[in-house]
RNA sequence: UGGGGAUUCGCCAAGCGGUAAGGCAUCACGUUUUGGUCGUGACAUUCACAGGUUCGAAUCCUGUAUCCCCAUCCA
């Protein structure tokens, strides 16, 4: 079904199918030191669904290297987090703590190997001696130290013999590489400090670089998946892995872009703020993005699993809107929950002529549901139904009671306003209304045509509920701090009345408040003396926005100006190059500005030249096919040589081959380092340019496909490449392009 | 300013030289005892921009622009 798959299932893929690893097993690694949030759930969703779609395994790592921060209650939230989301890891909860020892002795091997080191500058001095983005560093003089010394010093740290930042561990790797992150990266750091699992055992922690590759490689890890910020890391992790000569088979990382959702914020910084300075009520407060935060809020595992797959997996960083992650939990809610009647806003309404006391029966579901179920509704003289649902003077296109139009309650009768009370200010505070008695739901004989049917709840045998109305914590779309806060983000609604049934018979922990939304009976604060809902989220609402004017006015043609940077000028030598291309050799500008301005590219192209004097021909393969060799691999790396493209090149001249086959030749020669020649003549690929012979397979093809043909008839010219397309196809590329186009353009017409 | 990434509809996102997928949002219409759901239809002559290569380019080449990440003894 799903055919499109994203690019790490890919990549797991062709690692399954060349062999490369026999089971695929992911981790998902959180740091112990805050909830997790609903980016950690598309992580989970990521790490876990691989290795449940290729028959692998998952294991949920803590990464607790770093004491100061990290503690078990975060532990056991993200323990939560995964099982809710309906996931189970291998065997036993991991901690990179469980591997100081291994990786400690790693480090020893490192520094036996001369690839480590005990420096001793302070932290102000690493930092100074770290360089710049611009300019390099410098290594610092106790780089120098002896293998021995360092052994001793290392071993000295961890039996904590010196003061927190003494000394570090660090790589030796290269102190003017061009990435930070390789300037003799930090391995170990002193920290006298308790650790919620190793307790006291340790002085010296692990540094993510190193503890986190290799605890991918103790746990036999394939693919360790990691979001953008790591691109950088990544060298220092096939560095760690590759330089201590590991057996393999080793693990790789990629990277995909972190979620990012409107409205909110995603940083376990700004997150603990929000927590800290009580500005929610906690970490499970029903409008932080935590998954706690959902969990309370009412949201299910199977929506917000949906909105991990619907978002996609791609490495641009990106912005989801809200409305994406609404519309999963209604499309989830639809289908499962009952309907019920919860009146928010209440307004009496009196029924002048009726004096009886009824019970009403009606479904849970309605009829588009395929599920059983239903419940009493008492009704008599006194019922409440929503102020918003009675207008004195409603606006055009209103559906509900006014004083000239009726209403359906809902599964009961149909409604007419007679006299509207109201108290001194000149508000409504009751209507009287008649009611039909031959409009009863399901027996209906009044005739009556109604537009629409509201909800309402009998007087008597109401509860009272408190309602907690959730809207979005900013009022920003990308919120930077507390300033950006919707100041009416909760609203609390004490007085509002539900149907008894709700409350009495409890046919579900989730409901659809008719015409009002989702909601949730409060895990915490629900109590049956006071039954508290927390709203989900709203129903779709096409009334209220129709009401609003358009908020957006079309941005007419913005077409965003760009400013061209200029090239830089050439040098003598390079003009001198450029002036001979284009005049002597009839390149045109673009083709002799990049042979000019590339040494490399240009001593290859004379090199070429020199065995055949095709110019034009052989500088487009060169700056065209060769340049992307060049980009990937240094030229002795290349396994063909200029004369071999010349020789190339002779075909194209001399028609042998299309410059569409000349392209999968050489693609084949990088390959291989075979010489042109031999590959056409192996595979054959001589082109064909006889219309007897290509005519044929045209008509074919224009046979099978009248739907295109009659589309193309009808003016759209782009199906011509189809057509193309599918001849070339046909033919295995051998057919000469040039004449299978007009051809085609012939037979068509 | 050096290095590493990214750029396809309002928001996500397929696409890997041969007809610009899909979802959300939006707008119509139809069904509806939820202004819900559901159904139908509309919504990129164009892929950041400019050149080049090619019969044919979102896809290959060159250049430019914009955004993100890296100078924690955090992860």
């Amino acid at each position: 079904m799903n055919k499109s798959k994203d690019f790490l299932r890919r990549i797991v893929e062709e690692d399954l199918k060349t062999g490369k690893y026999q089971e695929i097993i992911t981790r998902f690694p959180p740091e112990p030191n805050g909830f997790p949030h609903i980016g950690h759930a598309k992580s989970i969703s990521i790490n876990f669904g691989i290795a449940r779609d290729y028959n692998g395994h998952c294991n949920l790592r803590m990464d607790d290297t770093n004491p100061t921060t990290e503690d078990t209650q975060y532990v056991e939230a993200l323990k939560d987090a995964v099982h809710w989301l309906g996931f189970e890891w291998d065997k036993k909860v991991h901690f990179t703590s469980d591997y100081f020892h291994q990786l400690y002795d790693y480090a020893v091997e490192l520094i036996k190997i001369g690839k480590a080191y005990v420096d001793s500058l302070n932290e102000d001095e690493i930092r100074e001696y770290r360089g710049t983005v611009t300019t390099i560093g410098k290594r610092s003089k106790y780089a120098k130290r002896s293998v021995e010394e360092n052994l001793d010093l290392f071993e000295r740290m961890k039996k904590g013999e010196f003061e927190d930042g003494a000394h570090v561990l660090r790589a030796k790797i290269d102190m003017s590489a061009s990435n930070m992150k390789m300037r003799d990266p930090l391995l170990y750091r002193i920290r006298h400090a308790h650790h919620f699992r190793a307790g006291d055992e340790w002085s010296v922690y692990p540094m993510y670089d190193f503890a986190h590759c290799l605890s991918d490689y103790i746990e036999g890890v394939t693919h360790s998946i990691c979001t953008l910020e790591f691109e950088n890391n990544r060298v220092i992790y096939d560095w760690v892995l590759d330089t201590l000569k590991l057996k393999p088979p080793r693990p790789y990382q990629y990277e995909f872009a972190r979620l990012n959702i409107n409205y909110t914020v995603m940083s376990k910084r700004k997150l603990l703020e929000l927590v800290e300075k009580k500005i929610v009520s906690g970490w499970d407060d029903p409008r932080m993005p935590t998954i706690a935060g959902y969990k309370r809020r009412g949201y299910t595992p199977e929506s917000i699993l949906n909105f991990c797959e619907q978002i996609g997996i791609a490495k641009a960083n990106s912005m989801v809107d809200v409305s994406q992650l609404e519309f999963c939990i209604r499309d989830d809610l639809n289908q499962k929950v009952p309907r019920v009647m919860c009146v928010v806003n209440p307004l009496k309404v009196t029924i002048t002529n009726y004096e009886d006391l009824e019970e009403i029966d009606a479904p849970y579901y309605p009829h588009d549901v395929p599920k059983e179920g239903s419940r009493k509704l008492p009704f008599s003289k006194e019922i409440y139904i929503d102020r918003d649902d009675f207008a004195e003077n409603p606006p055009t296109g209103y559906f509900r009671l006014t004083p000239e139009q009726p209403v359906r309650l809902k599964y009961a009768y149909i409604l007419t306003c007679k006299e509207m009370i109201k108290d001194t200010n000149g508000d409504i505070i009751e209507i009287q209304a008649e009611y039909h008695p031959d409009s009863k739901s399901g027996s209906d004989t009044s005739g009556i045509k109604v537009k629409s049917a509201i909800q309402w709840v009998e007087a008597n045998s109401a509860k009272k509920v408190e309602l907690r109305l959730y809207d979005r914590l900013f009022k920003d779309e990308a919120p930077q701090g507390k300033e950006d806060i919707n100041p009416n983000s909760l609203k609390i609604i004490k007085g509002a009345l539900i149907e008894p049934a709700v409350i009495t018979d409890k046919p579900d922990v989730r409901f659809q408040f008719e015409r009002e939304g989702y909601f949730y009976a409060d895990p915490v604060d629900y109590k049956d003396a006071v039954p508290v809902f927390n709203k989900i989220v709203a129903l779709k609402d096409s009334w209220s926005k129709k009401k609003k004017p358009s908020k957006k006015l079309a941005n007419a043609q913005t077409k965003k100006i760009q400013i061209d940077g200029e090239a830089t000028p050439m040098d003598a030598d390079e003009q001198a190059r450029f002036d001979k291309y284009k005049n002597e050799l009839k390149l045109n500008n673009e083709v002799a500005n990049i042979l000019a301005r590339d040494k490399t590219l240009s001593s290859f192209y004379e090199e070429a030249l020199s065995t055949l004097n095709s110019p034009l021909n052989i500088a487009n393969i060169v700056v065209n096919e060769v340049a992307r060799e060049l980009k990937q691999k240094e030229i002795s790396e290349l396994k063909f040589s200029a004369k071999q493209i010349a020789r190339l090149v002779k075909m194209i001249d001399d028609e042998t081959i299309s410059t569409k086959i000349a392209k999968g030749v050489f693609e084949e020669m990088s390959k291989s380092g075979e010489n042109p020649t031999k590959i056409v003549q192996a595979k054959g690929l001589v082109q064909i340019s006889d219309p007897t012979k290509i005519l044929p397979v045209i008509n074919e093809i224009i046979a099978k496909n009248p739907d295109n043909v009659q589309k193309f008839k009808e003016g759209n010219g782009k199906l011509l490449g189809f057509f193309v397309g599918q001849v070339l196809k046909k033919t295995g590329g051998k057919a000469n392009p040039k004449v299978v186009n007009e051809l085609v353009k012939k037979q068509l017409e």
